[in-house]
DNA sequence: CGTAGCCTTGAAGGTGATCAATGTTTGTGG
DNA sequence: CCACAAACATTGATCACCTTCAAGGCTACG
């Protein structure tokens, strides 16, 4: 499983196409790295010493406000890259901290090659582009739901994850999210998201099953992501 | 003032250092564009055909929603890249629309030059990644401060612009901002922000002059943002 | 001198935060 | 495999903060 990394990467548009050769340039001391639930992969505001590429499960970026409590600023699924950023900065630390929510699989790449072999590489730069593009899109589309009722959000956020992580037409999240992750990641408080769920779970919208939900009702979901309720 | 525009570009860090026959090839066919107040750069969902530097004042990149109001994502100043991002994926759209604030500046770059001297430059992409590493960590900032009060919110987008535009240590905000636009870069509503900018008023904590923004007491502001009030 | 764009103020009402208490599930060490 | 701790879920009551709606004023500019 862990051997066929390569082919997971290729599904998500990376090393897709590249001789033997550069493949083995973009990965030079490349270390396969299996987390387990919880586990955390970067702390904020450690030295970054390599960048990560996702390959499968998921993993969450956090950040800590003043006050302590948590917010979560991005669900890394797989191809995503994590810590890339910040690779162009000499002396730079990770400005989030890196969790794996179930167990998941991550390629740790080292900053070396990433200045030697990636930085160089237009294909390879592109296809970390195109990630970032949809990371910064994705957090554009949350913003513009400042003002939305938070069930919206929450569909929001729901729809979404289940759609980059199960791809198109799935219905259940296979990876473990709590209650609490969802209103870290929605700017809310426990307790609000816990009652928006409990009433799609009376509805018939959602079950929830050991920390997996299944959504029942795609449809209706998509309705009170609308805001038509 | 226009023919000094890369000395302006140098001082944000890109295309220092550069030799004259690389920053030839980096701005072939670049086109120096001055916009006037309220003038459109480029309008969400147009095929991107190039993409800009910021040189002078600032742009708004703003979003609709579904329901049809307005959400500013961000606003770019000098230095900043606009629509650069988008440059690697072909047909690709620009996802935002940008409109100038105030009089401004911005360098016009083609697609393909983008493509056949940008994304081949190690230094160059460097310096575009340096910059959206910025504005994500700006946009994390502003996502960590969701539950606090409008008014730490306001106050950190108010120093945040004055800090990224005029400087450290400065207190006049030199581009006109409206009350408008300040509540669609926070995500509230115009009557919100003017009782909390009409109550700082009142305090001498800050002054309005023609849309214009002067901030009279900035150790107040800081406290407010750090929620000590 | 009238329109357009922006600012202001007040009143009413709702959404979600907070606090507090309790139940439930999961994980772990003996 | 049990017992206890830790993490997570739930429910209710109260209340602050903003939004919304409505009405009116100010200023610039063609």
């Amino acid at each position: 499983m862990v051997s066929n990394y390569r082919a997971e990467l290729k599904k998500h548009g990376i090393l897709e196409g590249r001789s033997e050769s550069e493949i083995s340039a973009l990965l030079a001391g490349a270390e396969v790295k299996e987390l387990r639930h919880r586990e955390m992969l970067y702390r904020g505001g450690d030295k970054a010493s390599n960048f990560a590429l996702v390959v499968a499960g998921a993993l969450k970026l956090v950040k800590y406000t003043p006050s302590g409590d948590e917010f979560i600023v991005h669900f890394a699924t797989p191809g995503d890259p994590v810590g890339a950023l910040v690779m162009s900065n000499p002396n730079g630390t990770y400005p989030v901290t890196v969790v794996s929510m179930g167990p998941s699989i991550v390629l740790k790449i080292p900053k070396s090659t990433f200045m030697n072999a990636w930085s160089k590489d237009t294909q390879a730069m592109q296809s970390v582009n195109r990630m970032l593009f949809n990371r910064m899109n994705d957090m554009h589309e949350q913003r513009a739901m400042t003002k939305a009722p938070l069930a919206q959000k929450i569909a929001r956020q729901l729809s979404s994850l289940i759609e980059r992580i199960e791809g198109e037409g799935a219905t259940v999240l296979s990876i473990p999210i709590t209650r609490q992750e969802l209103a870290d990641s929605v700017g809310a408080a426990v307790e609000s998201v816990i009652r928006v769920l409990s009433e799609w779970s009376r509805r018939g919208l959602i079950m929830t099953m050991d920390h997996h939900i299944e959504v029942l009702r795609m449809d209706l979901l998509i309705k009170i992501l609308k805001g038509e309720d």
